[in-house]
RNA sequence: ACGCCAAUAGUCUAGCGGUAGGACUUCAGCCUUCCAAGCUGGAAACCCGGGUUCAAAUCCCGGUUGGCGUACCA
């Protein structure tokens, strides 16, 4: 028997509490699938809304757009992911090693077996006695193998379309429109933020590899000749990353490369201003996120690593419990996209410079998944302690709920009073919860668990002096305030402008 | 995708041919003047389909879902 994994202790909290649950659960589930629950739904959303805020509406060129999940084949015929994602492939009976069906003929035989179809694949692979390149096992029949949801689009079947495998592609074909809408001047960055699919082998590892995931991507477009002259990196030089370089990774690292973002463009390690730019901005933001800033670091992948439209791709991947994973991907796409476009469109994709020159774009892309932030905000704020029960110190700003409310007990007209505050705190805008069964302790053990960083008490003596308790999360310590000033003290502790200790020690 | 293993209330689990049991949770009430598990009562489950059998949660077959390993993750 294997022991307990971690994950396995959050995932019982996400089902337990209302995180997260699989989809179609009553009737067997769909692999790779999940629903956020209540509380997931409020945290998916603040999570969203931070990053946007950062990301997007701080930025004055930079907008978001919505576009359709659901996209044409001819869109991924331009894009390369027809090529890349749809192989046939085959698998050694013996060693179960997979394949690209045409591939392998092409090594053995010499002629391309590029769009053959998979029947004509089997007789070439008969006809030459093809076996497994790696065991010489004898090959299964060629399969197609499609990581693209694949459907018909009218009822006559005439249009083939694909749920999209990534956002990005919307925002290049509506690239004329953004240009012209962004007045036609570079740099500037189009924002999205939405589900993509693919039809994984083997889902596994719950919400770090579905077949639906969300991202929160931007598509950067910026003149290729200006590529170190980002508008804001002044904003974030000074801003230390962790980066693993290639050479790091050849000679098997130990210790993170702790570099700011200016030093690494100076010297070469990151590419440029843009890349640079997002990979100081994505540690701000998972900071923001609670995630410590030793547990995650940005890898240069590898050349045979990078997607097929990427020039150099530098992910984060963080330090989970079940391993090294990818949590956002940062792509220097180039112009591969909006080339391929306005070649498949017989159009030009460029900008008009100042000076007149005609520039395609380049792409620095970052690309946050939802679901891998979520989860690992998830194991990053777990904790167990002496406290007997298991809570989530989530960072203030992503808690799901922002304070509960309590009577000491539910008699006396504690109760009402308590509803009373209850109610003003949700009018002030805050994600109150108010609970009055049982004992307190209970109480507070359940705001614990879901990691909502302060419960507010009323007592007896808010009945003769007005006055409530605020219980910090975090240290179980509490503080007496008179009743008027609780919003403006909850407002300052969510914000993080205040810490709990400023107001035990009287500093406030 | 292949191989091995597994699936019982919301959660964790006992049972392994013949009335499905516990703990936690939850609900109603009692108790309770600040940190879960004090009392009474209630609700709540055998993944789906087929087969064997007088009788299947239990045995067999198929599927689904999950874990591990290999593979895959542009």
């Amino acid at each position: 028997m294997s022991e307990e994994r971690f994950m396995d202790k959050i995932i019982e909290v996400c089902l337990r509490r209302g995180f997260v649950s699989p989809t179609a659960e009553i009737y067997g589930g769909a692999g790779g699938f999940y629903d956020y629950g209540p509380l997931g739904t409020l945290m998916r959303q603040k999570i969203i809304d931070l990053w946007r805020q950062s990301f997007v509406l701080d930025e004055d060129n930079i907008f978001e757009i919505a576009g359709s999940t659901m996209l044409p084949e001819s869109v991924f015929k331009a894009s390369g992911h027809l090529d890349s994602f749809d192989d046939p492939l085959i698998q050694c009976e013996k060693c179960k090693s997979m394949f690209k069906a045409d591939d392998t003929i092409k090594r053995i035989t010499g002629t391309s077996a590029e769009g053959l179809s998979l029947d004509e694949l089997d007789k070439i692979i008969a006809e030459n006695k093809i076996e497994c390149p790696s065991c010489k096992g004898p090959l299964s029949k060629a399969r197609d193998f499609n990581l693209m949801f694949k459907t018909e689009i009218g009822s006559t079947g005439g249009i083939k379309g694909y749920l999209r495998p990534e956002t990005a592609q919307n925002i290049f074909i509506n690239f004329k429109r953004l240009a012209n809408f962004m007045r036609n001047k570079l740099p500037f960055g189009i924002a999205q933020m939405g589900s993509a699919f693919r039809n994984e082998i083997s889902p596994r590892n719950f919400l770090i590899r579905g077949r639906e995931f969300e991202q929160m991507e931007i598509e950067m477009f910026y003149d290729p000749a200006k590529e170190n002259e980002h508008p804001r990196f002044q904003e974030v030089a000074d801003i230390e990353i962790n980066i693993v370089t290639r050479e790091m990774q050849e000679k098997g690292w130990e210790k993170l490369l702790k570099i700011t973002a200016e030093k690494a463009v100076d010297d070469g390690i990151i590419p440029n201003q843009y890349l640079a730019y997002y990979l100081a901005m994505e540690t701000l933001l998972l900071k923001e996120f609670g995630i410590p800033e030793d547990d995650f670091w940005f890898r240069h992948m590898q050349d045979h690593e990078a997607p097929h439209y990427s020039a150099g791709n530098f992910d984060l991947e963080a330090n989970l419990s079940i391993g090294h994973m990818e949590i956002i991907g940062n792509a220097l796409r180039t112009d591969y996209d909006l080339q391929k476009h306005a070649k498949a469109t017989n159009s030009a994709f460029e900008i008009v410079s100042p000076d007149g020159k005609k520039i395609v774009p380049h792409v620095c892309e970052p690309s946050l998944g939802v679901g891998r932030i979520f989860y690992t905000v998830l194991e990053k704020c777990y904790r167990e302690d002496e406290r007997g029960w298991s809570w989530f110190q989530f960072p203030p700003p992503i808690a799901p709920l922002e304070v509960a409310v309590f009577p000491l007990m539910k008699k006396d007209g504690l109760a009402e009073l308590a509803q009373e505050i209850h109610n003003e705190l949700k009018d002030a805008g805050y994600l109150s919860y108010y609970d009055e069964s049982g004992k307190i302790g209970k109480r507070y053990a359940r705001a614990d668990e879901i990691g909502i960083p302060y419960c507010v008490t009323v007592d007896y003596d808010s009945l003769k002096e007005f006055s409530i308790t605020i219980r910090d999360r975090d240290t179980m310590k509490q503080i007496k305030l008179p009743i008027e000033d609780l919003e403006i003290a909850l407002g300052e502790l969510m914000d993080e402008e205040a810490g709990f200790e400023e107001f035990t020690t009287g500093e406030k």
